[in-house]
DNA sequence: AGAATAGTGTCTATAAGACACTATTCC
DNA sequence: GGAATAGTGTCTTATAGACACTATTCT
């Protein structure tokens, strides 16, 4: 809290909205799984065709929660995730139209909404490029190579945010649906971590934040898995 | 970015403050060494008379860490330093003047200015309370037992900041003044963790982040240290 | 039986913790 | 020499990685 002054309202206020990446894992054409980004084209006067993340002005009184939470059900019908807080982008110069502070989030979808969320053509999957590439950087479609503002920052963080949650625990975003098997869990991490894990040493990693399931075994060939939830 | 409004003066804006947990190691009566917070004393309408950390409005076009370093040089005469950000505090019911939106940020002040810092009575250093107290809790002045408003969660988000940041690497925040001792490089980590540290693995664990410094041991008796450089 | 996938025993390399020893100074 | 503090050798324990083996199913 700050010293207050005599009046609120002496002093400026800025714009404040919240921009979003949401992230999933996605199969690609061979169906790999890949850690993927949420854009959409710009319709709007600025970066009017490129890809960007999505975002939204914040309404008075709103929670930034609330803001992400709506915006993402305008923009990509999403529902009841749970956003959280990356930094606040406050370069003065950041936006062109005047000042406005912008609160990056990361959010996640579970893969079984994937796809089914992408209707038309203006909204898309972008996977994360791993390997060397400049941080930040996203596989877009068309021959886009770059997202405007300073959305690559947004996307660094999300990703790295990510990457040190999924190394910890067993699918904290929740991106699987239960109950799934120690292997659909692995190819899960590998594709946020951006690289193979060993199927050993992440079995015996992961067990512990793990409730087995007594439910049926589905199996088509070789030995049926067992099943998981979270603990 | 957001969806562009035809013009963004049709949107409500929120006030925008900085709220700063400023931290350092302070001794106690018997030469202790703690890790503390800086409060100073409510003047103005809200709250007034009790202790909160120092804040302030954001102005037009400012830039977040510059906001940061005006308000601690205006009312700690504090100059140069690293403010980090820790997260934003959004409750709309948090202001009662109304819709007031804070950016927490953690910075810290050298050791050897932390002491000539407090001026008059109006400003003190609040040891963190260290066991099981409510996160957040603040050793202050007087018989006051809490921060006002949601202080307490920006303190327990430095604290965790901070002791996150020492435990991978020697001294991040430059509380020390350089050269220094492995012993008094020691006794600062333990005030920010808060517990004793073993002298063998601390020493190992920091060497390979400091460069030894040629010049010339004081000691006072026994073996005279080494002195060391951050690397 | 053989193919295929799941799960585990175990060896090794590495790091953390703990203890005790050696080293260097001042008196 | 003795007190005091600095720094290190090394043993123990825990952990991560790797490899290979065993287990359970389907065809």
């Amino acid at each position: 809290m700050p010293t207050p002054p005599t009046d609120l309202h002496t002093f400026p206020r800025p714009s404040v909205a919240v921009d979003i990446a949401v992230c999933s894992v996605v199969p690609d054409i061979d169906g790999e799984m890949h850690l993927a980004v949420l854009v959409h084209r710009r319709e709007t006067r600025t970066e009017t065709g490129r890809w960007s993340l999505p975002g939204s002005f914040v309404r008075e009184y709103e929670r930034l929660a609330d803001a992400v939470d709506r915006t993402l059900r305008d923009k990509a019908g999403v529902e009841g995730l749970h956003p959280r807080q990356l930094l606040v982008l406050d370069d003065p110069k950041r936006d062109p139209r005047g000042w406005v502070l912008s609160v990056a989030h990361v959010d996640t979808v579970p893969m079984s909404d994937a796809i089914a969320l992408i209707g038309g053509t203006d909204v898309a999957w972008a996977p994360v490029v791993v390997g060397d590439a400049p941080a930040g950087a996203l596989d877009l479609p068309g021959r886009h190579r770059s997202l405007p503002f300073d959305h690559e920052v947004i996307v660094t963080e999300a990703v790295a945010d990510l990457r040190r949650r999924y190394a910890e625990r067993p699918d904290p975003a929740g991106l699987l649906a239960e109950p799934f098997t120690v292997l659909e869990l692995r190819r899960v991490h590998e594709a946020v971590a951006g690289e193979r894990l060993q199927k050993d040493t992440f079995r015996r990693a992961m067990l512990p934040g793990l409730r087995e399931t007594s439910g049926p075994v589905s199996g088509s060939v070789g030995r049926p898995a067992r099943r998981y939830r979270r603990a």
